[in-house]
DNA sequence: CGCGGTGTTGACAGGCTTCAAGCTGTGTGG
DNA sequence: CCACACAGCTTGAAGCCTGTCAACACCGCG
């Protein structure tokens, strides 16, 4: 799995100051100290296909990632072969950040779409405290907001119906990626499989089946094969009682 | 909610280096300097009587706590009045953590039994970053240990079915609590109520009740007038498939 | 004493799962 | 070019798990 870290993680094609993720509005400016400080801690990019497991539950990697590019999602899985699917990874992410904290990894991270990464060295992930308060704060602030999503996440899957969950989701995919300008440019539609919006939400395929025909049927989303195509996002929202967080400039490493 | 903060924060009680949950094996040990600079930011202490709300949705104090005793849990409410429990807050845990590094608070956060705190003002969280790379590591570090947490729970959410849900929640807690040698001093019960289970669970009342009953004549558990008394811990851990996470040693401010 | 919070139980309905089969589109190899 | 496999989507029918409604017992407390 990702057999292409060994081979294009000696060659740092871009440089940080010009990474395209500096010109999307919805992540803050660095300052010339901080940007030096990436670009040294930076080891260099490498390319997953659609599919890659990225890391896998269990094993251990030297390394740390941010998304650049693609998309992919966080999941378990169980013994018995279900998978429960976490949290979806898109561009300015972290991939790997908890097993870099802590000991070893406790979940899979799969791509949905091709996905360019930044790799960065665990061993000297310390150095960041170190160095630089601001960039410490900002990883600090990155987990907290991953905290908050899985915690609507839990209110999701806690109290809300079929129906009112798969809005949800279709909805809060939509806003992560529309805040990161990620519209315009590839496709307008969300790479899910129904059988990924089943794991994501605790339902079976044949009932989110029926539910996503439903929303198709309100005029809310249409399902094409290259995934779920979004037609009304206010309209989920209002179903899944929902608003979406207010605009903050985020950080990213 | 709270009145005691304004009357209690002036006084120290305790010193830091003197603090009880010191003592617990489980807890990291702090040198000197870390012991001056989390004294230097240490405001006062506070007690809460059960029952009481020490963070509410949407509010914003200037302060952010720290657990010394007792129980409490995060929980969301919608608006039909609803609640989901979020997760709980045992000694050594932060209150008000998420809505310190971002803007305001997206749960609110309630005592179970008489709980006493450590008070910090929010002003100065940013020097921890600043002037201790080794605390504000340990933060980090806090905030990826509860993201683990989350993802477990939303593991049972989705994957497991009513009787699995409730020996999971229980195993967890009785885990958490045994961790941080909670047992052998204030009675060896979790202050839980049914609802309380049911909130934290997604199920309704009636339904829990029934499946605490089946755990009882299993011989799992045993429900009394203060909580539920976990009598095969093994056998709970066993049902819901749950291995209780390896023992570290954890850091706490 | 009455009241509210908590636990308990029964009956019934319905949301969701499971099983099973068929459909479509895509890719692969003969 | 067709045959075939395969993955994802679709649909029907049967049944269980869980929610809702309703009533009652228990207990601590003002």
């Amino acid at each position: 799995m990702l057999k292409e870290t060994a081979s294009t993680q000696k060659v740092t094609k871009t440089n940080c100051a010009d990474c395209p993720l500096r010109a999307i509005d919805a992540f803050r400016d660095f300052d010339k100290k901080e940007l030096e400080f990436v670009r040294s801690f930076k080891r260099g990019e490498t390319v997953a296909d659609a599919g890659t497991t990225i890391i896998s539950q269990g094993s251990s990697t030297p390394f740390l990632y941010t998304v650049m590019t693609g998309w992919g999602f966080r999941y378990k899985t169980m013994e018995d072969g279900r998978r429960q699917v976490l949290n979806y990874v898109l561009p300015g992410d972290f991939v790997g950040l908890q097993a870099t904290l802590m000991h070893d990894m406790e979940h899979s991270v799969e791509t949905l779409s091709t996905m360019e990464l930044c790799v960065f060295e665990r061993e000297q992930f310390y150095r960041i405290f170190e160095q630089s308060p601001t960039l410490a704060f900002d990883i600090t602030w990155i987990a907290a907001r991953e905290e908050r999503i899985l915690d609507e996440h839990i209110v999701s899957l806690g109290t809300r119906t079929a129906l009112e969950r798969c809005a949800y989701l279709i909805a809060y995919l939509h806003d992560r990626a529309r805040q990161i300008q990620l519209f315009p440019r590839p496709a307008k539609h969300l790479p899910l499989t129904q059988q990924l919006v089943a794991d994501t939400l605790g339902l079976s395929v044949v009932h989110t089946n029926r539910t996503l025909k439903k929303l198709a049927h309100r005029g809310l989303v249409r399902w094409t094969s290259a995934g779920c195509e979004v037609v009304d996002a206010r309209g989920l929202e209002k179903l899944a009682e929902w608003s979406r967080p207010q605009e903050v400039c985020r950080p990213f490493i």
